[in-house]
DNA sequence: TAACTGTAGGGAAAAGCCCGGG
DNA sequence: CCCCGGGCTTTTCCCTACAGTT
């Protein structure tokens, strides 16, 4: 059995810089918490050496780190250990900004610019949907690491999984967790992730993971329509459009609503019947701002105002009113 | 009764992504 | 490992019909 000090809070640590720290709300915050507590009690529970200076290098949040170093402290530090570390501890919390830059670049989350993640490689615009962006990332970070709580039960295979990682042939997804039958599709994922499109279709300049994509993407240049309802003769420019096409006839309604059980023969038909149950209105009239639950309700809504304006305008120049 | 609104059926186009086989 | 074809899922936009409400 190997030893397990080849575990390194590299491993199970998640880390922000000073400006995403600041982009994150109390909640945020204390979910993060949350998350280093979990990931530090693991370790230890694991038996895992750690070093202050680890653990430091990743928590550059001051009431953050008097947190967790109550905890360790609690946790595994001799009375003895303690104050000697706690000194070593504020000698390197003062350096920390030195500390970080030294640090080779190895996080996951050092945008350059505060509002571009890289991530995925979105650029986001808005601060809050940024920071929502931040703690979504954070929320599957954790529930990656969780999955590992699960499988680093056992020692060993805790070893193998990290050699594994290191050769880098887990078909295992590391931004998102997703698992994969093979090595191509998980690099054919990870593009999901970059940005990565190798395929450009050279009419309008559009990008695409798959070439096939392209090719799906050129018949709306060729307007080539291969499938055909064999009932009613319709052409459709992909076989899933067809299908879609074909539950007009035969009925089928494969989504049932949760809530009361009706059933629709499209995914969109049951999202939209669901707002019903929320009361969800996501579109709203320009003029009067009242909300509906359809794009086109709205627009349906927004003609009584044109019609009115043209019934005044009417009124107006006719001497009627 | 007409105007308006809520809701649902369905068409169309397009994209994202995964799988299996060659 | 890459390419390809096939398939599933989802999204967005649109038009329309029908029933209920004001």
């Amino acid at each position: 059995m190997q030893p397990l000090e080849s575990v390194t809070f590299e491993d199970v640590a998640i880390d922000f810089t000073q400006e995403e720290w600041a982009l994150l709300n109390i909640s945020q915050k204390s979910l993060f918490r949350d998350v280093m507590l979990e990931n530090i009690s693991h370790l230890v529970s694991m038996g895992y050496q750690h070093s202050k200076s680890d653990v430091l290098l990743h928590l550059e949040q001051e009431d953050l780190w008097s947190e967790v170093s109550r905890f360790l402290q609690g946790q595994s530090l001799g009375r003895e250990n303690a104050l000697k570390e706690q000194e070593m501890v504020t000698k390197q919390h003062g350096n920390r900004k030195e500390t970080s830059k030294a640090k080779p670049v190895q996080t996951s989350h050092i945008p350059e610019k505060p509002t571009e993640c890289n991530d995925i490689g979105e650029d986001i615009n808005h601060i809050s949907t940024f920071s929502q962006h931040l703690i979504t990332n954070m929320k599957k970070k954790l529930s990656v690491n969780k999955q590992c709580k699960k499988s680093f039960s056992d020692k060993f295979y805790l070893n193998q999984h990290k050699q594994i990682n290191k050769r880098g042939k887990s078909c295992e997804c590391h931004l998102c967790g997703k698992a994969f039958s093979n090595y191509s599709s998980l690099r054919r994922h990870e593009m999901t992730h970059t940005g990565e499109k190798p395929y450009e279709c050279h009419i309008c300049g559009n990008a695409f993971i798959q070439s096939s994509d392209l090719r799906k993407h050129n018949l709306t240049h060729t307007g080539e329509k291969p499938y055909e309802c064999h009932l009613c003769g319709k052409a459709f420019s992909q076989s899933s459009n067809l299908r879609q096409h074909e539950r007009t006839h035969t009925g089928e309604q494969p989504y049932e609503c949760p809530q009361c059980g009706k059933a629709f023969s499209k995914c969109s038909a049951l999202r939209r019947h669901e707002r019903t149950h929320t009361g969800e209105k996501p579109y709203e009239c320009h003029q009067c701002g009242k909300a509906f639950s359809q794009c086109s309700a709205v627009r349906r809504h927004e003609g009584t105002h044109t019609g009115k304006r043209i019934l005044n305008a009417f009124s107006k120049y006719s001497g009627l009113r």
